[in-house]
DNA sequence: CACCATAATGAGACTGAGACTCATTCTCAC
DNA sequence: GTGAGAATGAGTCTCAGTCTCATTATGGTG
């Protein structure tokens, strides 16, 4: 779950860069604040309209977009069709996810060993490793210990 | 490139699989066999179509999945919009791809750390990993030599 | 407070990938 | 050759995401 202080960072953050204060952008870091798990954007939309307060689905991009940009959602893109989005945490360290084929849920996990691994990529192919993403796809510690 | 060893291999499963021999399906194996980097089910479709060989855009997916699902051919998801498909050579060794930020090209590469790294993270986190996808961003050699 | 430039919103049309449908056509074992 | 089942094609449909543009909100300035 992103904490009050994800609101508070993205608010300083969209506020430094000299953005306008706006409810609909608003109304959507909230619904991402709130959650533990990434969201998808018709889910913010359903959840928004569910709490009698329906937001343009244009406009909930485009807060997604802006808040990508600024670093403070990640988009996780889990096989194709839809993208997700989850809250950055500030000094947030980066992960992955792991999608469970039984229940689907998305955990998020991260390794030192996994990126160091990637790291040292860049010199053995000869290229410059910007980003990278990483998608396990398996059964959750949950479905694990229930099968 | 493919190899025709992968086109006999192709149609060595199909048929084991007692699946029918069909034309369509044929030209969708040709044009991926033809070909080096990875392409979307579009790129098949003008393609066959270039050829004088109109083919309906359900089939080319149907074929794909076909081929999907008997481990012939690999899906490889580069961001969200479009799935890529690519020929698997029989004894053909897990690999993953580096996305060009600056050419879009698709480069495949292959890293025993790396699946290393992933194959440890099962015991770490508690859960069962079935498969896994690696996704980098960043210049290729080609136009890392280049800058 | 009033004004204005600019930023943001909303409604709906549009796009493009991919799935679905169903009547027709092809394959292949007999 | 024939018939059952597989495959095809043309088109429709869905769904995520984008675009447009007229309207509305925001915040700085006088």
């Amino acid at each position: 779950m992103a904490s009050s202080r994800w609101i508070e960072h993205v608010y300083e953050t969209l506020a430094a860069a000299g953005l306008n204060r706006s409810s609909a952008r608003d109304r959507v870091i909230e619904v991402l604040s709130g959650q533990d798990c990434a969201l998808s954007a018709a889910e913010i939309e359903h959840r928004l309209r569910a709490a009698g307060r329906p937001t343009a689905r244009a406009t909930i991009y485009r807060a997604l977009d802006l808040l990508v940009e600024h670093g403070l959602v990640e988009r996780v893109i889990v096989g194709e069709g839809q993208a997700r989005f989850e809250p950055l945490e500030p000094g947030g360290h980066h992960h992955h996810h792991l999608v469970c084929v039984q229940c689907g849920r998305l955990v998020a996990f991260d390794d030192p060993g996994l990126e160091r691994a990637i790291d040292d990529l860049s010199d053995r192919l000869g290229v410059t490793v910007d980003s990278h993403e990483v998608l396990l796809h398996g059964a959750c510690d949950r479905c694990e210990a229930t099968a």
